[in-house]
Order: C-alpha cells, then sequence, then structure tokens
DNA sequence: AGCGTTTGCTTAATCGATTAATCATCGTTT
DNA sequence: AAACGATGATTAATCGATTAAGCAAACGCT
C-alpha cells in the first residue's frame, strides 16, 4: 500500500450497485437491517471488485488498529520462532496483525518497547516475562503467558506437569541419582520446571538443584559444572530446564568422554530446532504453542471487543477501569514429553560408583 | 489504545493555545509557514499534554501506515531472533512498526503471508528468501535480502568473501583435506558461502562438498555423512554453512569418539545462540545484522517517501511504475569471523591415513 | 379505513491528520 | 500613494469505514 490507494471503497461498491456505503458497510459486516438479497448482492460484487477493508478507515472510526503486540523481553529466547509464528497464525485467524517488540536489554527498554507498541496503536499486549516481571498498567489489555503458578498469568504450559513427566520418564529408566540443572532461580518457569521434577520424585531418589547463572556470577565465566566429578560420584541422569543446558550438558560430557546415555542421561526442555539432530537427539518436552497461543489471542480479542464478563460493573465505577491483564477459561496446557535418544537406562553400577565398591 | 482514544489530538492543542489544529500540524512537521516562536511554543504545549499522533489518522490521509512488513519464508531459521530484533530496531528509529509474517509451509502460504501484510497496510516489505525463491510484484517497495550476488538483492552479508576467511583459517592451520557440508543446494547463501571456501582454498587443498537435503531426499531419513570413515580417509576439517550443520557434525564425531579440535576441526556459520556454550564452542561467522537492518530499512524508507532517483521519468509512463526491489548504496556487508574452540591445528599424520602407512 | 410497527435504506456526522486554497496583514517598491 | 509580494495564519476538503438518526414504504392489527 504504497503511496495513495487504488482499490474500490465502500463508496465505490455502493455506486456500482445504485446504493449507498452505508448500506454496503451494514451489507459486509451484517450488523444493520439490510434484505437478504441485496446483502448477498454486495457481497458477490464486494469479492468480484476485489474489495479489501482499509485498516486504516476502520482503525480511525473505531478506535481499533486490529494489531496486537507481542513483547519478549527475552528475545534471544531460541522458541521465539515457535511463538512469533504461533501468534502470527492465531491473530492472523482472527484478522488481527502481530507487532513486535524488542527489549533484549533491562527493564527500561522494555518499557520503552511497550510504549512503542503502544503509541503505534496496538489494541492488546502479548506478554511472555522473563523472571517473573511485572507488567504495569499499560492502558490495554494484557495477556501474560508465564507459569500457571504466576499470578496475573492468562495460559501458558503446565510446566509443573511436564517436570513431573521428565521426573517418572528418569524414575522409569531406573535412575536414583539424578542431579537437576537450571539457569536462572528468578524464572518462574524454571522454577514450576524443577518443582514439578521434584515433587514427583520418590523418596529414594538422590537429587541436587544448580542454578547456572548465579554461579557465572559468583564464580565467574570460568565457573564449572564438574559434570565428570558429579557423574563419577554416582550421578546417572542430569534434567535441565531447557534444551539449550542440555545441548550443552551432553556436549562437555562427551568431550570429556562419557558416553551418552549409556553412561549418563541427559534431558532439557522446549524441543529447540537442534534438538532432533544432535547426537544424541535430545529427549524432552515440547509445549503446543498454537494452542497456547489461541487462548491467549482469543482472550485478549475477548476483551477488546468487550466480551467479558458485561455484569460486574461495582457501582462505584460504572464505565470500565482501565484494563488488566485478561483470564482466559483454561489456563494450563499440557506438554508432551518427546522421549528421544539421550535418556537410557541407568547403569547397573550407579549407587556408590565414587568410593570404589563393586556389587 | 483499546476502545476510544483518549489523549490530547490537533485540535485539542491549537484549542489551549488558540490557534487552529492546521497550523498546529504544519509546526510540529515543519511543513507550512509557521513563525519561529509560535512553533516554539506549540512544540511545548505538545509534549505538556503528552500528544501522541494518531497512526490511523495519518494512515488514512497520507496512504502510509507507518508499518514493514517482514518476510521469512524459512522463520525456522534460528537466525530468526537476529533478524527480528536488529529489523525491530532500525525500524523504530525510523518510526516505523514491524509487522512479521510466517509462511513455514509452501509458496502459497509464502504467497499468502505477503498478501495478508498487504492487506495489513504494510509500506514496504522486508524479504529473506530462502531458496531463492523470487517474489512477484506485490504492489509495495520490497527490500530483499539475500546474497550479494542475488539479482534483485538490496543488501546482505558477504558470505562469499566470509566462506573465504573460513578458508584461510583453516588452510593457517594446516589443513589440506577438508569436507564442506552444505544443506540444500538451491540456497543462494548457502552456495556462496561454499564458493567463497573452494575459491580460496590452494592447490594442494583436497576438498569435497556434500549436500545434506538431496542425500536425504535420496536415502531416506537413515542417510548417514559417514564422517567416521571419511575421518578415517584422512579428512582433517569439516567447514559447513551453518552452526546447526556444526553442531550435528560435531556431535555425531563426540560420539563416535573422536576428539575435537584434535582430530577433527569443524566449523559453522551465523553464531547462533548455542555455539559459544557448546563444548567444544564453535568457530563460526557472524553477520552484521544491525548494519544489514539499518541498510535495508533506510533503502525502504527512502522508496516509500519517495527520496529515490526522481529523475528517470522514462516519457512514457509519467508516474511511478509499481515499484519494484529497492537498491541500497552498499549492498554487501563484511562477516566476522569467530575463531573459538572447535578449530585446531591439523593433525600431523593426515595425509594418506586410510592406507595405513605411516610415514 | 386508520393507526402503529417493522423493514429497508439513506443522510450525515464522526474519528485525526494533512494540505491545497484562501485570506489578512505588513513591508517594499516605484 | 497604489500596487505588489512575502509572511503567517485559517478554512475547508479529504482519506474510508462506521453508526446514530431519520425517512419512506410495506405490513399488521383492530
Amino acid at each position: 500500500m504504497a503511496g495513495k490507494r487504488t482499490g474500490p471503497n465502500l463508496t465505490k461498491i455502493g455506486e456500482a450497485l445504485g446504493v449507498s456505503s452505508a448500506t454496503v458497510s451494514n451489507a459486509l459486516s451484517g450488523k444493520g437491517r439490510v434484505s437478504a438479497d441485496l446483502v448477498k448482492k454486495i457481497r458477490k460484487k464486494a469479492s468480484e471488485m476485489g474489495y479489501v477493508p482499509s485498516r486504516a478507515g476502520r482503525a480511525l472510526r473505531t478506535g481499533r488498529s486490529g494489531v496486537l503486540g507481542l513483547v519478549l523481553p527475552d528475545i534471544a529466547n531460541p522458541i521465539f520462532p515457535q511463538i512469533a509464528q504461533a501468534m502470527e497464525r492465531a491473530a492472523a485467524a482472527n484478522d488481527y496483525g502481530v507487532l513486535i517488540a524488542d527489549s533484549r536489554d533491562e527493564v527500561t527498554t522494555q518499557t520503552d518497547a511497550i510504549g512503542r507498541l503502544i503509541e503505534g496503536g496496538v489494541d492488546g499486549l502479548i506478554v511472555i516475562p522473563r523472571r517473573g516481571t511485572r507488567i504495569g498498567t499499560v492502558g490495554c489489555p494484557v495477556a501474560m503467558i508465564d507459569t500457571p503458578s504466576t499470578p496475573g498469568n492468562t495460559v501458558s504450559a503446565d510446566h509443573w506437569e511436564a517436570g513431573e513427566q521428565v521426573a517418572r520418564h528418569l524414575m522409569a529408566l531406573g535412575h536414583k541419582n539424578i542431579m537437576l540443572l537450571g539457569n536462572d532461580p528468578a524464572s518462574n518457569v524454571q522454577n514450576d520446571r524443577i518443582g514439578g521434577m521434584k515433587a514427583a520424585f520418590n523418596r529414594d531418589i538422590t537429587c541436587e538443584t544448580v542454578w547456572l547463572q548465579p554461579l557465572l556470577q559468583r564464580v565467574g565465566a570460568a565457573a564449572s559444572l564438574n559434570l565428570s566429578a558429579r557423574v563419577t560420584k554416582g550421578v546417572s541422569a542430569i534434567a535441565t530446564v531447557s534444551d539449550l543446558l542440555a545441548l550443552r550438558v551432553l556436549t562437555e560430557l562427551q568431550t570429556a568422554g562419557f558416553q551418552v546415555p549409556a553412561q549418563v542421561s541427559v534431558t532439557g526442555f522446549d524441543d529447540l530446532i537442534f534438538s532432533p539432530v544432535v547426537s544424541p537427539a535430545l529427549t524432552t518436552v515440547r509445549m503446543n504453542m498454537i494452542q497456547i497461543a489461541n487462548i491467549a489471542v482469543a482472550a485478549l480479542i475477548d476483551e477488546i471487543t468487550g466480551n467479558r464478563d458485561p455484569k460486574p460493573k461495582t457501582s462505584v465505577q460504572k464505565k470500565r477501569t482501565v484494563p488488566d491483564t485478561v483470564m482466559a477459561d483454561t489456563s494450563r496446557v499440557p506438554m508432551e514429553l518427546i522421549i528421544r535418544s539421550s535418556t537410557g537406562p541407568a547403569p547397573i553400577d550407579q549407587t556408590n560408583h565414587s568410593n570404589g565398591e563393586t556389587l
């Protein structure tokens, strides 16, 4: 749409049929009172002429732009393509576009990015916060995708239950001494994943949780996870909260000469692009991004168009208060365990491997 | 911007100062004739009142939406975050937003996605084609980011020269028998990268090029790269066209018990998120996405606003013909070789390793 | 037959920014 | 002093879709 618009508009269609533009508008939107056969004629003519409604015109009149903003504070996250794609599709199915925002850096930048989106005229925001960031009242509906246990969360994958799935899988393989590896202890998602795993472990499971980022902060970039030592001491499985961590662990183990999964099993999360093609392919858990996106977008659009709880006018303020994060009917979507080659039966001599006792 | 607009508009500012909205518009845009001190007063008042221009109003009048579309036929590409972020920043710096489009599947979907963007009212498109796809005339300016050698390319990284850098790096390490690994032989980018490497190799370099995707097509998913056999036969370095391939090679080699880089060196391309954290960290080449994005966005906006070759009205058609892909002053941006731990000196006994002769 | 209601469509206003056309004022020039 | 040009601001039209209000004709009811 460079320069002036060329295509037909409501008036042109109206002229072609000898009716007013208002009638055309009513016929196409199905709102006013238009006779059935005129509606049919108008619809036919409109598609004949290749009519495409002008977003600008509609936006100006209705105050709604038909665009949603997608905010990913952690844009470096490799699930980004999945998310972006799923959101774009869900939005497109409802005739909405998706404007992206970037704010890799700090909280201020995140606020800036949100501000830009709002000024850009988005009708609603989809926010995937990092580290439990709170989004203040921004003046438009917000869908938050974090974890089911986060207050204000609209919808998200059930990371906790997914952790339980991983834990059960590892227990079924006979692992008894398991290392849990997270990155950022401030992340709600990572905490849920680890919490779920711990909750599902039987009493006889030994597990230790290590957080990478604080370690790097304290010890510096040279920090080592001491994987070799841990495995030698009896750890037979390392369950991480992300395929990125899993990959790191996997390659470190392989570099150190360990066999995966013969000697150590490794699991990840998110089924990133590389996970199926590394050797051994990563056992991981995948979120149903499409479903999550659909729910989030639907909730957002409901709020935008006002199809949401029309009752609770709490007497004091009759007009809508500034909308906050929206709620969805379904707030947790199950994840799917994908078993590949990086997990296998625990080695038989795993217990007390360190002190040299055999049998 | 949910529901009706609340903020001040040009008329409100005008009323507050006792002038007309036209004067306010002229003052803020610097277009008409407004006295210097009135301009100052209006500017001050506008920022006091927190004025934000309505995109819808402007779009309706000017026919320009202030939004660019980003089309990545291969959205699964892991550089997506880098690209999206760089584009968003470049666009934001020029007060443009970026609408994303997805078309993971086929060419038809790509056309659909472009259609949706156009209907969504974008002023221009940034297209990163996969496999040398041609974009037909779409009715708005298009910036293509492919390879310098592709016709119609607007700007891109200099993949060829980057290939040369990798080749020189490997030669400097003493490698003589090198395997080149690509994925899709129809990709312009991959061909440039491989072409550059081949061009830089000295006469005494033995190299073989393998394309993965055709192999998978022919032999099926079970296709093997026979890496072990190749290394045993004397290959001391495997140069791939992507970090994803490099990762695959790296882990396969490690699983097979080879030492990287002691026995084999591995290189990738693109510096993906995982590349620095795998073990050994990948030697790779990074594009300067920010610079590319800036150039592409600048060229696009020049074309949109008409700051571009105002002369060549070829007499026949006085009005602008439908704009095609735009050109930029700089069309190739150098890439940066990042040397990490996956490359090292060639092993001494590399020649004729296969026939068992020692020395 | 007469009055009220429903149906079907048109009129006209509106959203906010932009801009061509116009007008008024002041200063210059001859 | 009359005419002209430059300057600084206003008026009003425009983009396209939406929608409240209005109007005319057809229909139903007693």
